[in-house]
DNA sequence: AATGAATGAGCGTTCATTCAT
DNA sequence: CATGAATGAACGCTCATTCAT
């Protein structure tokens, strides 16, 4: 059953947000998810791969997140918003998949290989930006580029507020939004 | 001597940048600093005493190369695309420091207490916040808020940069940072 | 069906004289035999009893392929290089047989009790050299020796031609066998 | 100090010449040798470096035995028997040595690249066999047949006489000694 | 009879830390 | 100050064996 595999991967990605990759064992990982050490070998070939398998899923399942009740048909403004909207209270939701995610992408743990799925994910923003541009109303610059400038802010202010250093209210995220849209429109 | 001390830190530095926390071990550090294994623990209480040090040192010498040439006599303008580029320039310059803060502050490690030393460099930054909002140039958000709006796509498109998908030219860098003071002004 | 029995009993025999007792986990044994590995021990009580089990076989199996063509009617020198050969070349027929008897039997796993099969077979042997000395044709020694004194030196020449030290032809065999002829009689 | 590197290998010979490699953890070795397991790491790679470390010694060691008193001034015979003696009474003495050995070369473990070292002790046995044939005293036949021919019966007694199947008294070396004799002289 | 998921003890190995020198 | 041999707890992982299906 995938039903171990998923505790598995749940118990893998709480105890990683709190505790990191190294001070995570396997035999915490087997107690926390109710399974015995060896099954996890059934299912992952060896830590890292557990760990990436894991990176992989909460990566696809967060970018998705980003797009929920996103639709070409809206107009540019507001896509961008609902992107932004989402990405924030997603990661305020499931602090959890941030941290990791974070945690993960920021070690040499990393590889900057992506699977089909991210790609294709991708495409949407990669189309966002893309048709700003050609519509003369974001800055021309690399989709890339206008991406982080649109979405690392959030990041980390959703990082200031798990540390407690910003109260992230609806007025902050509204505000900042806004700021991200005038960074990037022209 | 000092020296011994230096060599432990700029080894540490590099190891743990290349290579992780916990894929760094002291045996390693000692042979790569040219010290024998033992006399670290003269020098630090422990590993993690030395990564905070390591930390704090780093983190102060980052800030620090952010207020290179600055001055609060110059216009809020120049002042700010002034640390911008500092900034970048820096995390280009030195990349292992940069990996180093990033993985340590995404990390478990972290300890949100500051150094005095910290808080002091951090003042000249609040300051210029606090009267860009005071004159009724920036948006008036708290100092932090507008910290990261500022500098987060900074880091962000450095990684990048580093990560082999973006260029930084000094265009890009240009037009990045004039972005984000498009997202702080009124 | 003694189907499954017999893939298993192969399987161990290949995978034991290629890896060893301890390098051949029981789950690579069931794959090899195309079994599940629970079903192993349905017809056998564990490892260990398995691999005594092939012991056996082989060793008897080893023991009959010497007879081959044996009888006692035929003249003392013709029986014994009849015995010779056939050992030299079914060690070089079924290399893993001979590979699998040898780390066997040097390992501790040894166990120096005797089937009653065994004991049948080996009375050939016994017989053999008994009669041998009564007509003063050999050495006067206990039979167990005249056996090592004939084939210890068959089988330690299979060896090097295994690791490719000496090259085992018709004539090399001859001599061999001739030259054991001549240490045990008088 | 090499105090403890020769207390790991002498609890190892003993343990593996009694347990087998793989019924031997480095945790047992560690505890027969008064050391922490941690520091056989100190003194060899890992597992499989310490039983081959061993093996050279040991192999050394029991050729170097067997050529004690050896001269290639004395005539043919005695060397031939002094060597043989050599061996048994070596291998009488000394039983775990000679058990490692088997077991070694009888697994696959083996490997057949030869030491320096071993390789020019092995020139005394090759000189001898030379020797022998150019003199017309031995069969002729390659240096490592003959060596087969007179040593393989030795060691198979002892083995015999290890495990109680036959007595090993100074009558039956002498007669196997010059049975071996025998085997390889015209 | 047969499967293969599951267990858990035990393995080889690593490494932060200590301490005799 | 400095060394590096030494410790031993803890890790990732394997595998003989069991058992629900």
């Amino acid at each position: 059953m995938t039903d171990k595999r998923t505790a598995i991967l749940e118990a893998t990605l709480t105890l990683i947000s709190e505790r990191g990759f190294h001070n995570t064992p396997m035999s915490l990982i087997a107690k926390a998810s109710g399974v015995s050490a060896g099954i996890i070998y059934h299912y992952f070939a060896n830590k890292e791969a557990l760990i990436n398998e894991l990176y992989k899923e909460i990566k696809l399942e967060f970018l998705r997140a980003m797009l929920v009740d996103y639709s070409e048909d809206l107009p540019l403004k507001e896509r961008f918003l609902s992107i932004w909207h989402n990405l924030v209270n997603y990661s305020l939701n499931y602090p959890a998949r941030g941290v990791f995610l974070e945690q993960f992408e920021n070690s040499p743990f990393r590889n900057h290989e992506m699977d089909e799925d991210v790609i294709q994910v991708t495409a949407s923003f990669f189309q966002l930006f893309q048709q700003g541009v050609e519509e003369e109303v974001f800055t021309s610059l690399p989709p890339l580029v206008l991406f982080d400038l649109s979405f690392a802010p959030a990041i980390a202010l959703v990082k200031r507020h798990l540390a407690g250093f910003v109260e992230m209210d609806d007025d902050l995220m509204q505000a900042a939004a806004i700021a991200c849209w005038k960074a990037i429109t022209i």
